[in-house]
DNA sequence: TTACGTCTTGAATGGCATTCAAGACAAGCA
DNA sequence: TGCTTGTCTTGAATGCCATTCAAGACGTAA
């Protein structure tokens, strides 16, 4: 239907794991790496839990080697430090999100929105937590902008779609992002979020 | 002018230090209390600067103690813990910029609210902090209650003088606040900043 | 059997917020 | 004057934390 969502569910950022191992090429000798992939998969599902249960500043390192069954230092063979943990988990949480999108693409922006808030929800503590460790990690740093340069695409286009005036779409994708930022740190009813939300998107 | 704005700049939270003995009453033998007012001060001022400079999480007790000219531990006399000298400082620059509001309580309510934007900039880094912790302390939750109580009063006050439609006042000041926010933490040129506040305060 | 990468781990290391116990200091009273 | 009592201050723990190091186990390929 259009081409753009198809470039951002496309995009290597999205499409699931971006490959550990780059160097395909080269490995020749004593690969093992089929198990690799599995046990940073582990390890990750055993990270995205403790992350959403608990926060990420409350989930040490020996709490996830626990779950996942490994002693704490191991995770550092699959993962440079906490905060690249910490972007697979985000990876693999965007990822899920996406693969479910192309469902509500049809439906109402209204509709849709609130439906990305929901998916969100679930992560709410991850959202501040990135936004605090943008300033330390220059890896979440990057990981943050695609991440808003994919949402801003994505609302740029559904709000082409939806006949929003030209010279207005970056003002509306900006503050439907932020507000559905805020929403996500400030707790409200639902039916407070829905006419929020309308009122970003009213017509003018 | 407007008895609200008296209300909000008059609230303990804002008056300046909440005093931090309460006990004024019992208090009768071997009182030394004015320099403890004093030497809370001097801290609070080497927190603040450290926080605004470094970030909250790169300011070290040891730090913050070294700068203040005494020894790590001696800061739990004066304040319980970190998150408590965090919520001297947040009490300290809040009340520092509403000290300077009424100046601007006659200027456009875009103004304003651009002025505002920049009276928080400085602090960027405090806002996910905040947020970040709200989960952890119950003291900084209710401080960060209290501090969206007192901005949507204002907003609601300035907002109703503007003449805004008053069942779309609710979500205006939320949207404000959100975009504010968002705008805090995602750079953006000072244009974008105003075109943006204005979209959202536009006329319907 | 040897050699060499892949993976795992126990045991550091240095940092952190916070607590503890001991004492210094000042004021009020005898 | 000395004694007591509360106000401050601090060196030295304590128990976490993320991360590193060095040693070795395990699989594979020659």
């Amino acid at each position: 239907m259009n081409a753009i969502q198809d470039v951002i569910l496309a995009s290597p950022l999205y499409t699931g794991q971006v490959s550990l191992n780059e160097n395909i090429y080269s490995m020749a000798k004593n690969k093992r790496h089929v198990d690799k992939e599995q046990k940073a998969e582990e390890i990750e599902l055993a990270a995205m839990e403790l992350f959403i249960d608990v926060g990420f500043d409350d989930s040490s390192m020996a709490m996830i080697a626990r779950s996942a069954n490994v002693a704490p230092n191991t995770l550092y063979w699959y993962f440079k430090n906490k905060d690249d943990l910490l972007i697979a988990v985000l990876n693999r949480l965007v990822n899920a999100s996406m693969k479910l999108y192309p469902s509500m693409m049809t439906k109402p922006l209204t509709e849709q929105t609130l439906w990305l808030l929901h998916q969100f929800k679930q992560t709410k503590g991850l959202i501040s937590t990135v936004h605090t460790r943008v300033e330390h990690s220059p890896s979440i740093a990057t990981w943050h902008d695609n991440f808003h340069r994919m949402i801003e695409m994505l609302l740029t286009a559904q709000l082409t779609i939806n006949g929003i005036q030209k010279d207005k779409i970056p003002f509306v994708a900006s503050a439907l992002t932020f507000v559905v930022e805020g929403l996500l740190s400030h707790e409200h009813t639902e039916h407070e979020e829905q006419e929020m939300i309308n009122w970003v998107l009213r017509t003018q």
